[in-house]
DNA sequence: TCTACATGGTTTCAAATTGAAACCTGGTTT
DNA sequence: AAACCAGGTTTCAATTTGAAACCATGTAGA
C-alpha cells in the first residue's frame, strides 16, 4: 500500500494536519530535552492558552507522540514526556523552528520590499 | 540579536506560524520539482480549494519564498516557482510529509490503541 | 451569433476553529 | 474562612476556513 500526501483521501493527509501546527512543534520541540509538566509546558511555550495547550498534548497522546502520566502527589503532578516515535520526528519538528530563527531576517527582508514596491498594485504582467 | 520561537513577542512566531500550515508545505514540495502554473498545482494538491491556494501563493511570494511570473499567453499563463531562499526550507518541509507517509500506520495503530483503551475514560492517575 | 469552456482569480456566507477569560475540583497553607 | 496551588473544562465572541458562486478575458464550436 503506497501512502501520497497529495491524495484528498489519503490518511496521511489527517496526520500531516495535525503535525502542521505552530503548538505541536513547539510542543515537541520542547519534550525532547526532558519530561515536563503541564504548567511548567506552558511557561516555556509563551503565548499558548490552557484550552489549547490541554487539546494539543490530548492528541499527541492519542497519535502516540507523547505520554502522560499523573503523579498522585499533593497538587496532582501530570508529566508529559515524548515516545520514541514522537522523537522520530522531532528532529523534523525543531529543524523547522529552526529555519524560522535562522531565516526570519531574510524573510522580514522579502516582506518589506513585496510590500514597498508591488503591495497594493494589480498584478502586472511582465510588463 | 537572538530569536526564538518559544518567546511570544519574537517575530520568528509569525514565521512559523505560517510555515506551519499543510498547505504551504504541499505547495513548497510540488514546486521543489520545477515551475508550475496555478491550475496544475490545484490540481496536483487535490482538496485545495482557488482560494486557499489563492491566498497561500501570495503569501508565499510575499515571504520571498516563490516568485509568480505572468505571460501574457492565449488565457493567460502564471507560473509559480520556488526561490533559492524557498529551497533552503523545502528539504525540511518535505520531511515533514515524508514522516507522515512513513510512519502513517504507528499512529493509527496508537489511535486505535488509545480509543480501544482509554477513550471515553477519565484520567485514571498511576492506578 | 449564441453558447460553452479555459485560465486565474475574487467574493460571499455559513460553519468550524481559536483564544481570552471565567470557572471547577481537590487539597494546603495563612 | 480566604486565598492559592495544579491541571484542567466551559463559555462565548471573533477570527479563519472552505464550498460554491461569480467575474474578466479570450477561443472554439454549433
Amino acid at each position: 500500500m503506497i501512502y501520497d500526501v497529495y491524495s484528498e483521501a489519503c490518511p496521511t493527509r489527517l496526520v500531516l494536519d495535525r503535525l502542521a501546527d505552530k503548538w505541536v512543534l513547539l510542543v515537541l520541540g520542547r519534550l525532547t530535552e526532558g519530561p515536563m509538566r503541564f504548567n511548567h509546558l506552558r511557561r516555556e511555550i509563551e503565548g499558548v492558552s490552557q484550552k489549547v495547550l490541554s487539546q494539543t498534548l490530548k492528541r499527541l497522546e492519542r497519535d502516540g507522540l507523547v505520554t502522560r502520566q499523573a503523579f498522585p502527589t499533593v497538587p496532582v503532578t501530570v508529566e508529559y514526556a515524548i515516545t520514541p516515535l514522537g522523537r522520530t520526528l522531532s528532529e523534523t519538528a525543531q529543524a523547522l523552528a529552526r529555519w524560522a530563527e535562522t531565516n526570519i531576517e531574510a524573510v522580514m527582508a522579502a516582506q518589506a520590499a513585496y510590500d514597498a514596491q508591488a503591495g497594493g498594485q494589480t498584478s502586472r504582467a511582465t510588463t
